[in-house]
RNA sequence: UGGGGUGUAGCCAAGAGGUAAGGCACGGGACUUUGACUCCCGCAUUCGUAGGUUCGACCCCUGCCACCCCAGCCA
C-alpha cells in the first residue's frame, strides 16, 4: 500500500463523521456479530472488515459477538473456527469477545419490564393462527385475542414459559406494537419463543430463547455500540430495532455520553458464480460433496487460507470492492487479481513441470552436472537464491512445445531456439517418437557458451522457458483446484438456489502429475512459485488463470490419491 | 398490490448544482532470461426513463420503468 493513497469514502465513514461531529457518538464503538451456524466465507469478510476498520478509522473499539440466540443450530466448533478466521485476516476484537447467550438473564428482566408496561404480552395463537393474523404485504393485521388479557397473567404465564410448563409452541412472547402497520415486522413481532434445546453455551439453564430482533439491540446497547452494521435485508428491521432501543431505556443516554446504538446496513457481497449463502456451502459440506468446509474449492476463509489465499489479497479485494447501498455482484476476476498481484510481489519462485516433455541435451557431456544460482525473486534480491542443477536430461512443459507452431509461438518447436530460464539456450534437433506417432522426447543441443552470467548469455532468444532437471528432480502430484464455481448460464449467481448443485462445475478438481525442483518440496504449503508465471504461456483461457495454476502448487502437500 | 431500498461503462464504484474519479475486464504499444510483471495509450458527449426548474442538472422537482428486501416461533 502507498502511504499516500487516496483513502477512499463511503456513505457509512460519512455518518459516522457526521456523528461524531455532532456530538451524538464520542467513540465509534462497532461490533461484527456472526451466528455460530457454519464457518465464515468471503462474503462474511465484507462485513467484519467493515466494522473492524471503521472501529480503527476512529479511533475506537469492535467486538466480537456471537449472535447465539437459537441453540437449534449452533455449535462450538464454529465460534472457534470464526475467532480463528478473523484473526487470520489480521483482525482482533479488541473491545472484547461477547455472546448474545451473555444477556439472556437481562433480556429477560427487560422483557418482564415491558410486560409490565403493556408493551409486549403472551399470545397463545398458534404458528398458524399467528400467520392468518399477521395479514399480507397488502392488508393489515388483526389483533390477536390475548392481545390485551392484563399484563399480570401475561407476566404469569411468561414466568411459567420460562419455568418449562409449556411445550414448545404453545406460547410465545409478542411485542404489543401495531398489527396494521405497513411495515410486516412492526405487527406485534415474537420476542421469545420456548425451545428446549441444549444450548452449546447456557446448557439447558434456559428454555426460551429471545428472537435476533429483540436480543441484538440490546446486546448492542449493553456493549455500548455506536454503529451496529448490517447488511441490507435489515432495513426493514431498523424501525423495530429502534423501538427496541428507546422502549428498552437505552435512548436516553447513560449521562457519559452514549446515545444508543445506531443500525446502518450496506450491500453484502456477491461474487460472480460463487454459492455465497451459509445454508448451501452447509449443505455441500453435509451431502459429502466436498470434503468438508475447509475444501479448498469453497469460499470459506478457511478454504481460502488453505488454497494459498493471502490475508493481505482478501483484505485488498474487500477494499477494491468498496461499500454501497446497491446490490451488486463483483466479478470473480477482481479477486483473481487481488491475489495475483499480491503472490506476485511476494511469492519465492520455484519452478515445476506439470506434465513434462523429456528433453535430452546432445551435446551435454554424459555425466555432467552443473549447478547454478537462481533468484528467488526477480525484484526482491533479499529472498535470496537457491542453487538447481542442470544435466543431461530436462523435462519441459508439454505445452511449450509444438511441431507445427503458428509465427506467434514464442517457444520451441522443431530448429527453434529458446532459454531454459537462468541457464542455457538450447535448439531443437530432433523429435523422437513413440510407434504410436506420440511424442517420446526431444533431441535439443545446448548453447554451451550461453550460460546465464557469462558473457555468451548476451544472445537473445524470444522464448525462456522454466524446466526441472530430469534426474534431480522431485515427482510431484499436484492438485488443480478450481472454485466450487457454478456454471455459466442465465443465471450467474445463486439465484437458482433448488439446483445449485447440478450446476456445480464438475471440473473443479484436478490431478496433475510433473516434477519439481527439489526447493518446491521444501517448501511450506502455501509458498508462491513460479507457477504463478506458467500460466500465462497458454493462451487457452483456463490456463490462463493464474490463480487455479497457482493452485496446482498448494496442493503438491496435499494427499489426494487419483482414483 | 402495502412498506422499505437501489439504479453511473461488461463488472464494482466516486461524484451531491459548474460541465462524468479510480479499479477489474477489455483493446493497442513499449520492455522482458517466460509472452507474466512493469510501463505508456485507449475505453460513458452521458448517469434507468420521460418531462420540468435553472445561465448550467448525475445532483433539485414530477411522472414512469426495472431490480432487491419484508407476510420465520431463522439470523
Amino acid at each position: 500500500m502507498m502511504e499516500n493513497e487516496v483513502v477512499r469514502t463511503n456513505f457509512i465513514w460519512e455518518a459516522i463523521e457526521q456523528d461524531i461531529e455532532s456530538g451524538r457518538c464520542n467513540q465509534v464503538h462497532t461490533r461484527f456479530p456472526p451466528e455460530p451456524n457454519g464457518y465464515l466465507h468471503i462474503g462474511h469478510c465484507k462485513a467484519f472488515i467493515t466494522d473492524f476498520v471503521a472501529a480503527d478509522k476512529y479511533n475506537g473499539l469492535c467486538n466480537l459477538r456471537f449472535d447465539d440466540t437459537n441453540p437449534a443450530k449452533e455449535e462450538t466448533e464454529y465460534v472457534d473456527g470464526i475467532m480463528e478466521d478473523i484473526h487470520w485476516l489480521g483482525f482482533d476484537w479488541k473491545g472484547g469477545l461477547f455472546f448474545a447467550s451473555d444477556y439472556y438473564q437481562k433480556c429477560y428482566e427487560l422483557a418482564e419490564d415491558l410486560i409490565l408496561r403493556g408493551l409486549a404480552y403472551v399470545d397463545e395463537l398458534s404458528q398458524e393462527e399467528m400467520r392468518e393474523y399477521r395479514g399480507t404485504l397488502t392488508s393489515p393485521g388483526k389483533n390477536s385475542p390475548w392481545r390485551d388479557r392484563p399484563a399480570e397473567e401475561s407476566l404469569e404465564l411468561f414466568r411459567r414459559m420460562r419455568a418449562g410448563e409449556f411445550a414448545e409452541g404453545r406460547m410465545i412472547l409478542r411485542a404489543k406494537i401495531d398489527m396494521a402497520s405497513p411495515n410486516m415486522n412492526m405487527r406485534d413481532p415474537a420476542l421469545y419463543r420456548i425451545l428446549y434445546k441444549e444450548h452449546h453455551r447456557t446448557g439447558n439453564t434456559w428454555c426460551i430463547y429471545p428472537m435476533y430482533d429483540y436480543a441484538h439491540p440490546i446486546s448492542d446497547a449493553l456493549e455500548g455500540i455506536t454503529h451496529s452494521l448490517c447488511s441490507l435485508e435489515f432495513e426493514a428491521h431498523r424501525p423495530l430495532y429502534d423501538w427496541v432501543v428507546e422502549v428498552c431505556g437505552f435512548r436516553s443516554g447513560d449521562g457519559k455520553g452514549y446515545y444508543g446504538p445506531r443500525q446502518m446496513e450496506f450491500a453484502r457481497l456477491n461474487i460472480t458464480r460463487t454459492i455465497m449463502s451459509k445454508r448451501y456451502l452447509r449443505r455441500l459440506v453435509e451431502e459429502n460433496r466436498v470434503s468438508g468446509w475447509d475444501d479448498p474449492r469453497m469460499p470459506t476463509l478457511c478454504a481460502m487460507r488453505r488454497r494459498g489465499f493471502t490475508p493481505a489479497s482478501i483484505r485488498d479485494f474487500i477494499d477494491r470492492v468498496g461499500l454501497s447501498k446497491a446490490d451488486s455482484t463483483v466479478d470473480y476476476g477482481m479477486l483473481e487479481h487481488c491475489v495475483r498481484e499480491d503472490l506476485g510481489s511476494t511469492a519465492p519462485r520455484a519452478m515445476a513441470v506439470l506434465n513434462p516433455l523429456k528433453v535430452v541435451l546432445t551435446n551435454w557431456p554424459e555425466g555432467k552436472v552443473d549447478t547454478l544460482t537462481m533468484e528467488n525473486h526477480p525484484d526482491h534480491p533479499e529472498l535470496g537464491e537457491r542453487e538447481v542443477t542442470l544435466s543431461r536430461e530436462i523435462y519441459i512443459e508439454q505445452e511449450d512445445f509444438m511441431e507445427d507452431a503458428p509465427k506467434k509461438f514464442f517457444r520451441l518447436r522443431p530448429d527453434g531456439e529458446v532459454r531454459l530460464k537462468g541457464a542455457y539456450i538450447i535448439k531443437c534437433e530432433n523429435i523422437v517418437k513413440n510407434g504410436d506417432g506420440s511424442i517420446a522426447y526431444l533431441e535439443c543441443s545446448v548453447d554451451l557458451e550461453s550460460r546465464s552470467g557469462t558473457p555468451g548469455a548476451e544472445r537473445k532468444v524470444k522464448g525462456t522457458l522454466h524446466w526441472v532437471d530430469a534426474i534431480n528432480c522431485t515427482p510431484v502430484e499436484a492438485r488443480l483446484y478450481e472454485q466450487l464455481l457454478l456454471d455459466e448460464g442465465e443465471v450467474d449467481d445463486e439465484t437458482d438456489k433448488k439446483d445449485f448443485i447440478s450446476r456445480l462445475n464438475p471440473n473443479s478438481l484436478e490431478c496433475v502429475r510433473g516434477f519439481a525442483e527439489h526447493a518446491l518440496d521444501a517448501a511450506p504449503v502455501g509458498a508462491k512459485f513460479q507457477f504463478l508465471r506458467m500460466g500465462y504461456f497458454c493462451k487457452d483461457k483456463d490456463s490462463t488463470d493464474a490463480l487455479s495454476v497457482y493452485n496446482r502448487v498448494v496442493g503438491l502437500k496435499d494427499s489426494y490419491k487419483p482414483q
